[in-house]
This record gives C-alpha cells, sequence and structure tokens, in this order.
RNA sequence: GGGCGGUUAGCUCAGCGGUAGAGCAUCGGUUUUACACACCGAGGGCCACAGGUUCGAAUCCUGUACCGCCCA
C-alpha cells in the first residue's frame, strides 16, 4: 500500500516541467528503444517521413500522435516495439522552398564555389533575378536548410511525446537512403522491370522536369473554343473546334467519330491547315466525342492524350512545337517533320510565334487566324466567329503552377500496367484501417494508365546509379547503360567514372557520360521499410522487420506512397510491405474546410502545447478515429486538460488514504472492480483494431462516472473509518488497485500526466520504473478476486441510489452534501437484493440518516426512485 | 461521369438491428477537507428526405437531395 504526505504533492499539475522532466529522462532511461537482441515479438512501424518544408500544423500533430497511441499501447503489451522517424528531405518541396528561401536558381553549368556563403532573402530581393549557383552549392543549401527544419520538426515530436526510437532517425537523402534506392533500382533493372525510352512524358516547364500520372491533378481552367476552317486537299473545307489553336504547327492529322454522317466523306481524305498549309490525314476514331466543339478535331503532337494514343496508333509523325521551357521552338517548314505546301509563307507565320511562350503565342495565332491570308479553303480568315469562352480540367502537376505539356523526352519507367492483378492482390492482402480506404487504393491501380516514369530532371535527389557509353561521333548510347557495382554505392555518376573507366573518359568519345537525372523522390520513400530495415545490408535483420506490421498515413497519398511502397515490395521480394495500413484523416478548419499555407488557415501546434500542454493536445488527436476527417475544435483541447487535472486530483486523492493492509473483500469494491475490468476489457480490444479513439471513450467514461464521481465517493467514507478496519483497508486496495489500472488505461493517450503519477509511488511498488514499461491491465490485474453476487450490477444498484437521493437533494435545492433526516426509496427486487451489500456504503455516501426501501415491480434494474425525503436541518460546525 | 465517405441536440462528435448518447454551450443549484481548472440537477433531437425488409430501423436495403474527398 502506498501512503503519500499531502503536502508533498504540488497544488496544480504543471504541463511544461512534467513534460521536460519526462522527456529527459525516458530518452536516459531509454523507455523507447527498439531491443535489437530480444528474441520476443517485434511490433515493426514503417513511420510517415514527413516533407520537411518549413511548415509544421496541426495535421501532423494529430496523425502522428495517432501512430503513438498504437506503438506505446503495443510496448505495454511486452511487444519490443520498432519505431522510427525518418525525414523526406529530398525533392522538389525543398528545392523550391531552397530557392524561395535563399532566392537562388540551381544553374548546372555555373561552376562549384567552396564554402559559398548564402544569406536568406530579405523582402525585397525576390524583385531582382536569383542568384546562380552550382549544382554542388545548390546542394549543399538544400542539406543546410533541411537539416534546420527537421530540428524544429524532431523539437516538436518530442514535446509531444511521440516514442520514436531517435536511434532509428533517418532522412531520405543520406547516404543510407541513397544506396538502398540505387539498389532498389540496381534490383530492378537486373529484373527486366525498368526501361527507358523516348516518347512523350507529362513535363512540367517551370519545373522543367517529368512528372508521373501520380503527381498529376485536374484543374479547372478557363478557356475557349476556337473555330478554325480547315481545306480539304480534293476541294471543301470544314471546321474544327480547339482549345489549344498555338499548336496548330503541330498539327500531325484531323480525327472524327466514325458515326458521324457529317464528316464521313473526309475520312481517308487529307485535311490542309491553315496558316501553315500542311497537309494531314483525316481518320475516324471511337475516342471522339461527336457532341464536343463541331466534333471534328486537329490531332497535335501533343494537345493532351488523346493525342499521344492517335499519334501511336495512327503511327503519325512527330511535330514538337513546345520547347521544355514551354517557349515554342523554332521550326522550318518545307523540311523533314514539317511539311508544307506553301513553305514561304508558313515560315512567315511562324516566325512571330518561335520564343513565345504557349500562352503569348495562343494570342499571337489567334490574330493570325483573323488574316485571311491564312485561310487553307481561300474564303475568308480562317478563325471562324470569335472564341467561345469555356471552362475545363487542365493537367497540371500538383506542384506546379502552369499546365503540363507532352514533351517527346528519354525517361526511365517502371514497368507497372501488366502487374495490376498482382498490384491489386497485394492491396487485398493488406488489412486497411477503415477498411473503405482499400476502395482508394483499388480505384487507383484498376485506373492506372501509365507506367510509372521516375527519372526527374532536377538536382536534389538520388541520382540514378547508371552512365552510358559515348560513340565516336559523341553520341550518347542508350541502348547499353553502364549500371553501378552495388559495392560503390551510393555513387553520384556526374563526379565518379563507372568501373573500367576513368574519369578523364568522361564526354569523351568512347569514354562515358553520366546519367544527369534523379530519382523521383517517391522512388526513395517507396523504401522506407526497407531503408528502416537495411535490406540488403543486413539479411537478418531484415528478415526480423520486414514485413511490417503498420504503415500509419493520410489518405491522399494512398496513390503515391502507400502504392509504390506496395509496388517496390512485390517486385523486390514478391510480398506486401506491411500487415496493416492506418489512414488518419484530415485535420480541417473550424469551417469544415481544408488546412493550406494559401488559404491562411493553417493552426500551428506550439501555441497549443504551451496553452493547454502535450496530454491536452494528444486527447485531441486521439479522440477522432482514423480515417474521419476532423474540424478542428478547441474545446477538445479544454476536455483533455480537465482530464488531465482530473487524474492529478483523483491520484493525490488516492494515494494519501491509509489503511491496514487486507485484502479486498467488500460486494461494492469488488463490483466496482468487475466493471473496471470490463472496461479495461472493451479498450483492449478496442486498441487491437487500432480503434483508439473508441478505447479511450470507454476509459473516459468509466473514469468519470464510474470512478471519480461515485465509486470514490461511495468508499469515501469506509476508506477514512476508524472502526472498520477490514473494510476501511478493502476500501483503500481497491482505491489503489482501480487507479493503478486507469493510469495504464491512459498512458499511452495521456503519457505525461500518467507517468507523473506512476512515480509517487507505483514505480516502485510495481517494480516498473516507467509506466510505459509496465504491463497493460489485464486478467493479472484482477487475478484472486472473490466473486461477487450481481457482479458489476452490484455495483450500478450503488450507483444508482446515489443519483436518485442526489436528484431529490438537487429539486430541494440543497446540497449533495446535505444530510437527510429521513429517506424512503423503492427499486425493483432484483435491485434490492443487490443493494443489500453495497446499503451500508451507498446509505453513508448519501448522508441519509433514517431510510426504509420498498420492493416494487416495474423500475428499471438499478434504478431508484425517491419516494419521501426529509432534510435534515443545517447544523452548525462542531 | 465513376468510386468512397458524411448528413444524429445550438456546436464538435460517438453510437451502426432492441426504450436516442457524450463533451461543450444554455438554465438552475451547491463549497461535500482530491479537484470551483470542481460537483449535482434540468431543458434540448421526426437521428437529411422518401420508400422497403423486420415483431422491432438512427442502425440493413433501394432511391433522392445536399456536403466533402478520390479518380476520370
Amino acid at each position: 500500500m502506498i501512503t503519500l504526505d499531502p503536502a508533498r504533492l504540488g497544488q496544480h499539475f504543471d504541463p511544461r516541467a512534467a513534460e521536460e522532466k519526462w522527456d529527459r529522462r525516458w530518452s536516459e532511461w531509454g523507455v523507447h528503444r527498439f531491443d535489437e537482441a530480444a528474441a520476443g515479438a517485434a511490433f515493426v512501424i514503417d513511420t510517415p517521413p514527413p516533407t520537411v518544408s518549413g511548415s509544421l500544423h496541426v495535421g501532423h500533430v494529430f496523425s502522428f500522435t495517432q501512430t503513438d497511441v498504437l506503438a506505446r499501447h503495443q510496448r505495454m503489451r511486452g511487444r519490443n516495439v520498432f519505431y522510427p522517424m525518418g525525414w523526406d528531405d529530398n525533392g522538389l518541396p525543398t528545392e523550391r522552398r531552397v530557392q524561395n528561401y535563399y532566392h537562388v536558381r540551381c544553374e548546372p553549368s555555373v561552376a562549384y564555389e567552396p564554402g559559398m556563403k548564402v544569406s536568406p532573402a530579405g523582402e525585397g530581393a525576390h524583385k531582382t533575378p536569383p542568384r546562380r549557383v552550382s549544382r554542388a552549392n545548390f546542394i549543399e543549401l538544400c542539406l543546410a536548410l533541411t537539416a534546420e527544419d527537421e530540428k524544429a520538426f524532431k523539437a516538436l515530436w518530442q514535446r509531444l511525446g511521440l516514442s520514436v526510437d531517435w536511434r532509428l532517425e533517418y532522412s531520405t537523402i543520406s547516404d543510407h537512403s541513397r544506396r538502398i534506392a540505387q539498389l532498389s533500382f540496381i534490383d530492378l533493372f537486373r529484373k527486366g522491370h525498368v526501361y527507358q525510352v523516348e516518347a512523350p512524358t507529362q513535363w512540367d516547364v517551370d519545373f522543367r522536369t517529368a512528372v508521373a500520372q501520380a503527381e498529376v491533378e485536374d484543374r479547372p481552367q478557363r478557356g475557349a473554343y476556337h473555330q478554325l476552317r480547315f481545306g480539304v486537299e480534293r476541294g471543301g473545307s470544314f471546321v474544327i473546334a480547339t482549345t489549344r489553336p498555338e499548336l496548330l504547327a503541330a498539327c500531325v492529322a484531323v480525327a472524327t467519330h466514325p458515326s458521324d454522317e457529317r464528316y464521313r466523306a473526309l475520312v481517308g481524305q487529307r485535311a490542309i491547315t491553315p496558316l501553315f498549309r500542311v497537309p494531314v490525314p483525316i481518320f475516324s476514331s471511337e475516342l471522339v466525342d461527336p457532341e464536343k466543339g463541331t466534333g471534328i478535331l486537329m490531332v497535335c503532337t501533343f494537345g493532351d492524350a488523346t493525342d499521344v494514343t492517335w499519334w501511336r496508333e495512327q503511327k503519325l509523325p512527330l511535330r514538337q512545337v513546345v520547347g521544355r521551357d514551354g517557349r515554342l521552338l523554332p521550326v522550318e517548314f518545307g523540311r523533314a517533320a514539317f511539311p508544307s505546301l506553301e513553305p514561304g509563307p508558313a515560315n512567315a507565320f511562324y516566325a512571330p510565334l518561335a520564343g513565345r511562350t504557349v500562352k503569348e503565342a495562343q494570342k499571337a495565332v489567334v490574330e493570325l487566324l483573323r488574316d485571311p491570308a491564312g485561310a487553307a479553303a481561300g474564303d475568308g480568315p480562317p478563325l471562324q466567329g470569335e472564341p467561345e469562352p469555356i471552362e475545363h480540367p487542365v493537367k497540371f502537376y500538383e506542384k506546379g503552377d502552369r499546365p503540363l505539356e507532352f514533351i517527346t523526352t528519354r525517361q526511365w519507367f517502371v514497368r507497372l500496367l501488366d502487374r495490376k492483378p498482382a498490384l491489386l492482390d497485394a492491396g487485398d492482402r493488406i488489412q486497411w484501417h477503415p477498411e473503405f480506404m482499400r476502395a482508394r487504393y483499388r480505384n487507383w491501380t484498376e485506373n492506372l494508365q501509365l507506367d510509372w516514369g521516375i527519372s526527374r530532371q532536377r538536382f536534389f535527389g538520388v541520382p540514378f546509379p547508371v552512365w552510358y557509353p559515348v560513340m565516336a561521333e559523341g553520341e550518347t548510347d542508350f541502348t547499353r547503360p553502364i549500371v553501378a557495382d552495388q559495392a560503390s554505392l551510393p555513387v553520384d555518376p556526374m563526379t565518379t567514372a563507372p568501373a573500367g573507366y576513368d574519369a578523364s573518359q568522361r564526354e569523351r568519345p568512347g569514354g562515358f557520360r553520366a546519367e544527369a537525372d534523379v530519382f523521383d523522390t517517391w522512388f526513395t520513400s517507396s523504401m522506407t521499410p526497407q531503408i528502416a530495415s537495411g535490406w540488403t545490408l543486413d539479411p537478418e535483420r531484415h528478415r526480423r522487420l520486414f514485413p511490417m506490421d503498420l504503415r500509419p498515413q493520410s489518405h491522399e497519398i494512398i496513390r503515391t506512397w502507400a502504392f509504390y511502397t506496395i509496388v517496390k515490395a512485390l517486385l523486390h521480394e514478391g510480398t506486401v510491405p506491411w500487415r496493416h495500413v492506418a489512414i488518419s484523416g484530415w485535420v480541417l478548419d473550424p469551417d469544415r474546410k481544408k488546412m493550406s499555407k494559401s488559404k491562411g488557415n493553417v493552426i500551428t501546434p506550439m501555441h497549443l502545447l504551451d496553452e493547454y500542454g502535450a496530454d491536452a493536445v494528444r486527447y485531441w488527436s486521439l479522440s477522432a478515429k482514423l480515417g474521419v476527417d476532423t474540424a478542428f475544435d478547441e474545446k477538445v483541447l479544454k476536455v483533455g486538460r480537465r482530464l488531465s487535472t482530473k487524474l492529478f486530483n483523483v491520484s493525490k486523492f488516492v494515494l494519501t488514504q491509509s489503511g491496514p493492509d487486507m485484502p479486498i473483500t467488500r460486494d461494492l469494491d469488488l463490483s466496482f472492480l468487475v466493471r473496471l475490468r470490463e472496461t479495461a476489457e472493451q479498450a483492449s480490444a478496442a486498441l487491437d483494431a487500432f480503434e483508439y479513439a473508441s478505447a479511450l471513450d470507454a476509459s473516459e467514461r468509466f473514469f468519470w462516472n464510474g470512478f471519480t464521481d461515485t465509486y470514490v465517493e461511495l468508499v469515501k467514507a469506509r476508506a477514512r473509518s476508524e472502526s472498520d478496519p477490514e473494510g476501511r483497508g478493502s476500501a483503500v486496495a481497491a482505491l489503489q488497485l482501480g487507479l493503478k489500472v486507469f493510469l495504464r488505461l491512459f498512458a499511452p493517450f495521456l503519457p505525461y500526466i500518467t507517468e507523473e503519477v506512476w512515480s509517487w509511488g507505483f514505480a516502485e511498488s510495481e517494480g516498473a520504473r516507467s509506466i510505459h514499461r509496465a504491463a497493460w491491465p489485464g486478467a493479472a490485474d484482477f487475478a484472486g478476486l472473490r466473486p461477487v453476487d450481481g457482479g458489476g450490477a452490484t455495483f450500478d444498484a450503488a450507483v444508482g441510489f446515489l443519483e436518485a437521493v442526489h436528484r431529490a437533494k438537487s429539486r430541494a435545492g440543497a446540497s449533495v452534501g446535505r444530510h437527510l433526516a429521513r429517506l424512503r426509496v423503492a427499486a425493483s427486487p432484483g435491485t434490492l437484493r443487490l443493494f443489500e451489500g453495497v446499503r451500508e456504503d451507498a446509505v453513508s455516501a448519501a448522508r441519509v440518516e433514517e431510510h426504509v426501501v420498498e420492493g416494487r415491480d416495474g423500475l428499471e434494474e438499478g434504478a431508484f426512485e425517491v419516494l419521501e425525503c426529509e432534510l435534515a436541518a443545517i447544523r452548525p460546525e462542531a
């Protein structure tokens, strides 16, 4: 039995001080450490590495806390928990942040400047052109800034009490991660899962890089249908509608629907384009929508994905007019790919377009099309009427600002389209929480249209471990890529020569040329399980940790992070990467809008931690179910703080009681413990199913309704009895057992307050210095207790009696503490029978002097009805 | 257009076949030596709508309407 001196305990709980103290001790004691040597069952978590791009918001706190509660619960269950933390620092978000923060641009042709100093750009700095820095200097800046951002994240995680094993920290740009990513590439290369091809690829003209299907999003944009009159070679004309007249020079064909009577006669003939007078074939295709525009359209290389399909199917020529920078390329009509019936005028029309951006070119070409001289059919201007404004979806890179273009470039791909059945099957072998999130994965996988383009023409990323031979004329031989030796990884082909060559042969005929591209960041982040497990580097450890138990993440990256990670595990080892995926919802602003920097409605977490304490912030995060988007509500933080305070206060009360060491023998105590045991079972079952919110709800509900407001009050008098040592001993023992169970039920949710209270006495008495390594409440806590007649219903009867008396006192306007001189109550005969065993405690807690109970059928079990009561006179204090 | 969620008290959300719940807010009461950062009590809901299944539906089925997300 623990008996504390009340004077030793503080008046209030100070979250700030407790957080600092326990963070330090947990770290000293290694409470959250994974035991690499232990043989027992591990619980392995594949933690999401947050993108360290400077901004922290409550959404981070929300989802990471939801993972932490599962980790803490498993640890208390005796599992050896593997809980690493990574930082996703490589990739475009970081590049963009560095560009803005320092106002620089990477320019690979600039020479490296050792020890370069760059200061953060001030307010007006962005009016001047950005400073050009070398690739190596740019990467140094990226590393320096992410290191700073990672510090801020780590501080937040520690403050929140995430039970991460910080020895397992990693970042996706580290040597280790680069090695794993390059190994992944080499393995896929050897197995024939990757290929490179020169093909039309979705291209962001600002970032000047290819992007994958998963990174593309539709945005509604204003555009206009332009109606252009085309000529027909053998005479006549027709009008096509297009939203992209600036691509007229790239027109390679005209298409119409096979069942469209209007244009049937044209199919098989050749059309003549206006301005440039290029003869192009007219064909029919089911893919044409006869309802759209004029029902006949021009096919360009390339206006959209359908153009790419037609280009392939119809074996059309390539006329690329949009360059990698989004400006129209110089083109000469009458030569090679750009035939024209009248090259002279065609080149004159094109001259003002070359070098213009797509947007500028559109304006310019529309003006040209108003000129009758450009007509292909010789009957007035090619532009028919005025452009008709419309709103239509346009594809953007999700992080980009201008529409994507299809540009023909050489890119590396991972073959996916022929693996759909296996990928769908993998998704079915994983348990999704909540279950309906599985549909997101299925939906995405089923609708996949393209293989995974993995090369990016960027700088701060993991390079391809690849070179190409340089042929006699200085041309690159892409057909014979030279792949790095595994032993040499990580390798930067830009600075290292491949095996069998020396550095002097770089860029020389007969020598080699480095692949300049880096991997899509997802190519690396899809390896987080393998990065953490040490895939190929430590096969034994990898076997222990992989596949992992749990992948927590949010729903908008199912198509990227979850999907690609499943792809990799399947292609590398023919397995799933984890058994469970837990999908957290979003935090919405109080108006249920998504938080975003651009809307300015982002809520940051630090001031909330300062004001309410980490336990309260965690409580808010943990009262939301997995997968459910939740509006931010500060009221919930207050509830969390209240729960912490209550725990502190009731613990003070329980642990300052004293009595003889006695077994728990009284019906009230035993029946309370029955209900508590049921609560613990409910919470355990819920946590096993990752339904932490339901566990918290069950524990909290009984803590409040069954413990602090009821059991504690019912047992108070006996716990201080001078005349009933057995009853007193039983009461104090049950109070302490109850508290000990509640503390552990709350420990994963509220790690600080529970640890604080645990340290007052249980740490010593239970032989577990940290509650977070103590055993989760279970059968052992309740072993050896005598079964009580009626079980929990006996406790309910005591509570029912107390409530009835409270109601009566409240109606009489009396305080709860007011004595009743006389009371007559009714309850069902069953309830009365159970009540006998707790009668004395209940009557004394209710402060009733004389009472009569009557049996009456028809009353609800456990309920009492007050028939008569008489308040006692208020006696002056003795 | 396809898929997936949601719609329950003024607000934020549980419940998902057996008499409508919590917290906050509102109103009234109370200092009972753990806690006034507390406690006691009260009011407040056709569970979006319309059909159906069932002895019984907030809960299952069908449809409709809004809101949101994912994908075309």
